[in-house]
DNA sequence: GGAGTATTTGATAATGATTATCAATAGCAC
DNA sequence: GTGCTATTGATAATCATTATCAAATACTCC
């Protein structure tokens, strides 16, 4: 099942209804690999759709977080972000405080460590958020330079 | 040095001033042990003395965070919370999303393999943020007997 | 101690993201 | 097609954070 029908398939179980609206976010959506923010989502709608609302797009892209092809990010810059989720391995993120260049990351170790950790203290795991800050290579390099 | 001596040090050494207002949100955010929000300090610092702004707590709570004395996190509630940081171990959360409650929680294995990963992206790290959601064993408790 | 100066303060406004409102529109069951 | 209800889009409300600015205050130098 690919990503459109699953969110198809989500619109109907719930009851609400197939809107132009609803598709056309989701194909704008799906086409980038970036985490857009609301606001970026939306311009990117408008480019191909002029007359789809913010609200509609901010309403719409929850809805397909809820069907499970979506998950919030947040860089800590000031605006939620959305990515993929749906054949999308779960990763963290690496991100660069200077330029803002980032690297998905992964650790099967680090997940594991996680859940033992998460039952040590009896809890019930629903999800984790993981985000380094740091400087990219490039970003260091320069860092460096000026210190010198 | 105790965190109040730390603190003077830092404004003396960045030729700020020293002024009732900053010893007295100080004073406040180091006999709370919780993670509070500007709007929480402020209600808190407003119980002993009337006259502080919020704006002035905002401000000094950040000037805490640089002087090393206080750490910014982010439950995702929608508001930055503020917690200690001198005389307090590094940590982690684990955050219970029915109820709010939290355990602080920490593992040099995972610290270490953080490290091992930044290094493999040959990034410099400056900060990590884990923030683990789930439920507490007494919403977990709960929501199975709903279930049922 | 007092004058001069730059910082700090607190009330208020601005900003920006998110959420709520509501009349008009459109999907869906019949 | 009709009728009912969900959805939409423009706009306003909300809320945290940041900016503004005149008045108050801390600090330096005498
Ligand atoms: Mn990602
Ligand atoms: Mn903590
Ligand atoms: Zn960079
Ligand atoms: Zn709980």
């Amino acid at each position: 099942m690919d990503a459109k029908q699953k969110f198809e398939q989500f619109v109907a179980s719930e009851g609400l209804r197939r809107t132009g609206q609803r598709t056309k976010v989701l194909d704008v959506f799906l086409a980038t690999e970036r985490h857009v923010t609301v606001q970026e989502l939306h311009d990117l709608v408008r480019k191909k759709h002029k007359g789809i609302g913010y609200a509609t797009v901010a309403r719409t892209v929850k809805l397909i977080c809820e069907s499970g092809l979506c998950r919030q990010v947040d860089f800590g810059d000031g605006a939620l972000r959305y990515e993929h989720k749906y054949d999308h391995e779960h990763h963290d993120h690496l991100i660069c405080v200077e330029c803002g260049k980032f690297e998905e990351i992964y650790s099967p170790k680090l997940e594991k460590l996680q859940h033992e950790l998460v039952r040590k203290y009896d809890y019930v795991q629903k999800s984790h958020k993981l985000d380094i800050f740091g400087l990219c290579p490039e970003c260091a390099k320069k860092n460096a330079q000026k210190t010198t």
